[in-house]
DNA sequence: TTATATACGATTAAATTAGTCGGATATAAT
DNA sequence: ATTATATCCGACTAATTTAATCGTATATAA
């Protein structure tokens, strides 16, 4: 209950690690997969979407990998997990509608709120405020 | 992600219902089942756990059901969902230490620290604030 | 030509969450 | 006493979400 799902831990120790490195190496998914103990394929796919996403660049083959392509300190965690899982929500009608309780649910507001207060929380977080 | 559970949802919603009625009426949990849609059973047990904390009272048999107990505005949300949810943890190791990548983890600090300030949030808002 | 690496869709497995079932006890009302 | 209503409690099943795996294609350096 609460949690962030691995595949944000993931990509976020993914970006942390690529920000750390030289700026005109290609880094293979494979190394920081081992490094981290992250299954392989996983930690590929994840790398793909965030490349997908223009976060980082991408080259194929031997010597190849990912390199950071972003400014990291004017991306927000909020943004991030957003771009990667979707909408954020405590209880489903701060995303939807399709409660069913929801012409009569006597604390939407209130949630809505405290929705709101950890969104505000995440936004105050910059990616490069992790490393 | 980042979701409270349907139980923690019903427990809040039939908190703030009970702590609405009159001072010597126990209320059956098959009413606020029916006025909130929310399966019989479940709501049942969720009102069991609530009473042994001793949150509300019961009373058993025809005209029994439960009633308000304790002060809700002296407990906290983030009390309240530890109580009947246990530990609340945006990622494993901010709860027990059982992290494949503990030992090398790069983000553990910083997702302790956002960890933290959700929980701060959650202090900040007291059950009654909730109606 | 081979080895290494990304790209991408489909599928399976595991874990968590939600909901159901069955039976026990208490008690007010008839 | 009997019946109906209600809490109490454990075991079980279903559904959903999350995590991980498999297979295949493509690019490219050596």
């Amino acid at each position: 209950m609460l949690k962030l799902t691995k595949k944000v831990e993931y990509a976020l120790i993914s970006l942390v690690h690529l920000s750390g490195q030289e700026d005109d190496i290609y880094y293979p998914a494979s190394k920081i997969a081992k490094k981290y103990t992250i299954p392989n394929e996983i930690l590929a796919k994840i790398l793909q979407q965030l490349s997908s996403l223009g976060m980082i660049k991408s080259i194929k083959g031997p010597k190849g990998g990912y390199k950071i392509s972003c400014e990291i300190n004017s991306i927000n965690i909020f943004e991030f997990i957003e771009m990667i899982e979707g909408p954020i929500g405590i209880v489903d009608c701060t995303i939807s509608n399709d409660c069913n309780a929801f012409h009569c649910c006597s604390i939407k507001d209130p949630m809505t709120k405290i929705n709101n207060q950890i969104i505000e929380t995440l936004k105050g977080i910059t990616l490069d405020q992790l490393s």
